[in-house]
DNA sequence: GTCAATTTATGGTCTAACAATTGACATATC
DNA sequence: GATATGTCAATTGTTAGACCATAAATTGAC
């Protein structure tokens, strides 16, 4: 038999698998006892090691036990202590490495795997470009508000280097243009110096990047739009005029919600026309 | 020998292992292979499916292989395969049932998932309350102007239904108010009909709640104020006037932060005043 | 018809073994 | 001495096989 574990489970982890009853916990009534959830055992120690690692027993950077040594303390067989480690790996907590002196060490969870998360999420539940924009539209005011009045020198440097590129490139290379464009945000995002808006800014932008792609929405006039608005935010921001700042992201997002819109419009015509003249033939 | 898989890794699965070299890709230099990352079957196989799952190659609801099929037409160990289902659930895209006619079938990533990753990012870099109280500046008004927008009568409903108990529990029920706090902003977000928008909410939400249970910040005048703000923006969603819901959301917002910001000051104050006792004696 | 027992395909878990990886150390070569 | 090269050992990566636990379908008793 398998080594009996303590009961508890950490809410954190993940999502039971039998529906609670009712309204949450039930009432603890005389013989009525609730509906049972048996836990599966690397969720548990997934589970615990989490509040390990938030609760600072683990340090970002320190190392874990090794596989075997967590094998003998848990009780556990060593494929429940891999499958936990892969849990906590995909939730960015640790890093595992093979070979000697290798093992798994705590990390912090990146942007780029929150904004993996954010990206699932949104193509899982088909969220729609209305539902980005719009998102898009409550964050980037803010964040150039923030940017302007928290970018450092280097931050302005950075921003500059990447607009005159995007001035560049709106010529004639749409791909270098659309590229750079989410280069923009990204390096605005971090102007701003507040991880939680980076990050769900970097995934927003990295989506729009794919729509934009696909939709092949990068007419001349729109980049010229584009260019424009940096040109103006960019000001602001290096006037450190925070309020100025804001406006202006409201404003452009805005002309470029309308845009977008018109375009999407133009597309679903298209299709339209098209499907119909497949029909006639 | 493992039977050899083709080597094209999904970039949506995971982080490399190794760090890419310099700038993204290596150009073709001649004789300059670039840093060789091999990765690990699970991950392997985890990219496959979920590319699968989002290419729509399994619908929400259907059914994947059986673990031990997928041994078979993979050519991994049922160890690897496991693993490999442990980062897809993780990743919410399947939900796995032991039993006859158990097995995992395609899941919708849930909002409470995407809340978790964020909460995870947030602990594990440590964000600052005040990034919080930034990143819900910047979302709040725009839930709000989009519930006035999109509201329908059910929604408006429970808003009432909770801004009611709100108001009773205001008044000495403190535990109760601040759940019941978390609820409205969450009815506020599912009004507003925007998933991602719902998603971000909920989960900067329910870490304000657990930072003002920790922290202690609901006195009477602060849980007054918050009621307010409540029956104003609840009468700009009622009316369908959207631009005003944001401004009054706008308004409420500043306000809470500015108070925020003392209370932390006093607590900060109040520790260090402990210290210096401490210290003394 | 209702309910309990049985069946059986499925995930959950453990053990055991070997392969692959990788950093440290020792050795050889110049 | 400096720089390759080889060896070693600890660790993860991976497979194989067995058995247990679970739960829906089926069967059978009443």
């Amino acid at each position: 038999m398998p080594t009996a574990l303590p009961a508890a489970l950490p809410t954190t982890a993940r999502a039971s698998r039998t529906a609670a009853a009712a309204t949450a916990a039930p009432p603890p009534m005389p013989s009525d006892l609730g509906t049972i959830n048996v836990p599966k055992s690397c969720d548990v120690l997934a589970g615990r090691l989490q509040q390990q690692i938030l609760g600072g027993t683990y340090a970002p950077g320190a190392a874990l036990p090794t596989e075997r040594e967590l094998v003998t303390t848990t009780g556990l067989g060593r494929g429940s202590v891999r499958e936990a480690l892969r849990i906590l790996e995909a939730q960015g907590l640790v890093r595992t490495r093979a070979g000697r002196y290798g093992g798994s060490v705590v990390a912090r969870p990146t942007d780029a795997l929150l904004a993996t998360h954010i990206n699932l999420f949104a193509k899982g539940n088909s969220v729609s470009l209305r539902a980005l924009v719009e998102a898009r539209q409550a964050l980037e005011p803010m964040v150039a508000y923030l940017a302007a009045r928290n970018r450092t020198a280097e931050d302005l440097a950075t921003l500059k280097a990447i607009s005159k590129r995007i001035d560049q490139a709106a010529i004639d290379d749409v791909p270098v243009f659309l590229q750079e464009n989410v280069h923009w945000h990204s390096a605005l995002a971090a102007a701003s110096h507040n991880d939680l808006l980076r990050a769900f800014t970097a995934s927003i932008s990295a989506q729009m990047f794919e729509a934009s792609r696909l939709d092949k929405f990068a007419s001349p006039d729109v980049r010229g739009l584009v260019t424009h608005a940096h040109r103006r935010i960019l000001q602001a921001i290096e006037a450190q005029d925070a309020v100025a700042a804001r406006a202006r992201a409201e404003r452009d997002l805005q002309a470029y919600g309308v845009l977008l819109e018109a375009a999407v419009r133009d597309t679903i015509k298209a299709s339209a026309k098209l499907a119909a003249r497949k029909r006639k033939a």
